[in-house]
DNA sequence: GTAATTGCAAATACTTTGCCACGTA
DNA sequence: TACGTGGCAAAGTATTTGCAATTAC
């Protein structure tokens, strides 16, 4: 949490109240989170406008602090990107829940292989479950 | 293709001069589109509305015909899916071509692993990596 | 004949921008 | 004080729906 907000400094981003709550709400939720969400937040709705959160949303994403992901919605997510944490996801299709995966991840070699053979840079990979989870099947 | 119609027969959708041409520009297209590509291609935008193409989409991917893509841009993305035919993609976040990725996907593993711990059912999964190409990042 | 499908137009959802005021470094 | 930030309101983009007309089965 320290270490992001020092990146945020290091990459030249003013330390607005806005931003701290911002990050801190991204940090403790701990999981993806759309712009209307965070905008509706208790930390955020009285703080400031969701013009300003999706600007700091957009800053953020270009340095490299959040990273904007699709995850089926029609609304766009952002996660914290915190180093040594790494972000898959189960999704229920019934009722939207979202759940990290903490297993190992196992497509790092894969994405090896892609970067030798194509030549691509700044590779990073998204991957995501769906499926429909007990409560949802059950009914 | 012909197995495609079938299976639309089957889940009883009416073999329309539009689900036709819909499934053909899907089909040959062989990447995802989005809805918007696809109700200004050339054999569907003399053809039918785009909310006709939008209804279509619509109803194949609740029949499992088509699947619906996140794919980080705004617009949701749509594929075909062919049994056999696996579907992970490579994506350049700078001119956004998309290329699909034909090595064995890694993750059926982990799919099967989720499937038995937490009871999830219908699980698939969406794997993407983003990079800049060659191209993009030569400039 | 009848229920599924379609077109057109209008409504919605979410995002993005313009412009001027404000606050941080 | 200078430039990054922020608020408010308006515009943009992509989707989604209502309803009457049409068409496949």
């Amino acid at each position: 949490m320290t270490a992001t907000i020092a990146r945020c400094r290091d990459v030249g981003l003013r330390r607005t109240k806005a931003l701290e709550e911002l990050l801190g709400t991204l940090h403790d939720a701990a999981r993806p989170m759309t712009l209307t969400e965070l905008a509706a937040s208790e930390r955020l709705s009285n703080l400031c406008d969701k013009a300003t959160v999706f600007r700091l949303l957009q800053r953020l994403a270009q340095h490299g602090v959040v990273r904007r992901l699709g995850l089926h919605e029609r609304a766009a997510y952002f996660t914290l990107l915190v180093p040594d944490r790494h972000n898959d996801y189960l999704i229920c299709t019934g009722c939207g829940s979202i759940t990290a995966i903490n297993a190992p991840c196992p497509v790092h070699e894969l994405e090896e292989q892609i970067r030798r053979q194509t030549g691509y840079r700044n590779l990073y990979h998204e991957l995501e479950f769906f499926g429909l989870c007990p409560t949802c099947s059950g009914v």
